[in-house]
DNA sequence: TCTGGGGTCCTAGGACCC
DNA sequence: TCTGGGGTCCTAGGACCC
């Protein structure tokens, strides 16, 4: 097998060094990006506010305990968004092979431009000039044989860092790397791998396989080649990415409710934001799943069921949720109401037969159309409109990719 | 003012068919 | 009277990623 050259790029702390290079103001501070509005968190904070203890997913209030002066900044969507497709453009200059990993990481294979730039830290030093001109912040670059290894990389030296791992390194990189630092190692896999003493890649590559496997099943056998840092997955460019396999949007509300009316409101907002953005995407599905958070946050239940045909119309799939719905007694006031869309396919551009599906057609795709251009929900059903507004936090989610299936609705 | 939101993949058990 | 095993589809739940 060739051998292959792949870097992973990951802005550091992107949402708040995005703002704080558009405003000088907040340069050099401790600054927190939280959502909208409603019960949120803070999903990036600056390397000054890192320093004190601050840190993603906590509470605005938890912030402030650890850096009283903590700047909170809410998120610009479009922004991040923007300087991210901007991003990309800029490494698909160096090889038309990148796949974009969430909003602020994505691997490049550079195998091929290697005889055009002379080595892949050229490339790497190319890519950090350009951005740094350009947007006036700073990317950690890994470069390495595959995408496990180059995303290892580029976590070892932040902000700002290049770190190569050469072929001829990787065993040794590895040894008393710890295990958590592998992507796919989580919280849960750690605590299983060190109940048997294995603490390091090292460790975890040598480990006899049917051991591994006896204890975790197929991804045994995965877990001691991530061990040795073997890695065949190939970068995906957009174009050939497979299909998305679920469309779901949840929002933690403003308030606790327990008003019946109140919930089927939500649940059509939600159903909506679903379906237009499968409809958007040209997929529908005919698994519908309802998930429910209440009030003492710890408390959830998600039920989902399957229907016989496919839908991607939002009243279609308000009726399957609440459907759902109507087969539990709620237990508790609700925090947080969720639904997604699974089990799609890809939707053939098809007229009804029926004159008045025809008609409900179209008038989907003007509503769909309205909204794409004026923003969301401008145009809705009508029970949406009376009340007041109760969409929760608009957090963009790293899942977001700069310009495809995953993008996410904004404003 | 405690604790977000978007996904993917895997497993286990039950129903049902051949 | 007692009995198989493979395959598929479904629901529920957990782990992981950003």
């Amino acid at each position: 097998m060739e051998t292959r050259t792949i870097l992973h790029i990951d802005a550091n702390a992107f949402f708040a060094s995005v703002e704080q290079a558009a405003n000088p103001e907040l340069r050099g501070k401790p600054i927190a990006v939280v959502g909208g509005h409603g019960r949120t968190v803070i999903t990036t904070s600056s390397y000054e506010a890192r320093a004190k203890g601050v840190k993603t997913g906590m509470a605005i209030w938890e912030g402030k305990r650890h850096c009283p002066e903590l700047i909170i900044v809410v998120g610009d969507n479009k922004k991040y968004q923007h300087t991210s497709t901007k991003m990309n453009e800029i490494f698909r200059d160096c090889t038309p092979e990148v796949e974009a990993f969430s909003i602020d990481e994505s691997w490049l294979d550079v195998t091929h431009s290697l005889s055009i730039f002379g080595n892949a830290e050229n490339i790497a030093y190319l890519i950090k000039a350009r951005i740094k001109y350009q947007f006036d912040i700073t990317v950690s670059i890994g470069i390495a044989p595959n995408k496990l290894l180059a995303k290892l990389a580029s976590d070892m030296h932040k902000p700002d860092g290049l770190t190569v791992i050469a072929p001829e390194n990787v065993a040794r990189t590895l040894e008393l790397m710890p295990i958590q630092e592998l992507c796919g190692v989580g919280k849960k896999m750690q605590r299983h791998l060190n109940m048997l003493s294995i603490y390091t890649c090292g460790e975890l590559g040598r480990c006899d396989e049917a051991r591994l496997t006896r204890k975790f099943g197929i991804i045994g056998k995965r877990l001691k080649q991530m061990g040795r840092g073997i890695d065949h997955s190939p970068v995906v460019q957009f174009a050939e990415e497979v299909d998305v396999k679920s469309v779901g949007h949840s929002s933690t509300l403003e308030r606790d409710i327990s008003d019946p009316v109140e919930i089927r409101r939500f649940l059509l907002q939600l159903s909506e934001m679903v379906g237009s953005r499968a409809r958007r995407y040209s997929v529908s599905g005919k698994t519908i799943h309802l998930y429910v958070r209440y009030a003492d946050f710890f408390s959830s239940w998600g039920k989902q069921t399957t229907l016989k045909n496919y839908i991607n119309q939002s009243d279609e799939i308000y009726r399957a949720a609440l459907g759902i719905l109507e087969t539990v007694e709620l237990e508790q006031p609700v925090r947080l109401l969720g639904i997604s869309l699974s089990n799609l396919k890809h939707q053939a551009e098809q007229l009804p037969l029926f004159e008045d599906e025809r008609k409900k057609l179209f008038a989907t795709q003007a509503m769909d159309t309205l909204n794409d251009r004026f923003g969301r929900m401008s145009v809705t059903y009508g029970t949406l409109l009376p009340g007041k507004e109760t969409a929760g936090s608009h957090v963009i989610p790293p899942s977001w990719r700069p310009d495809g299936i995953k993008n996410v609705d904004v404003e």
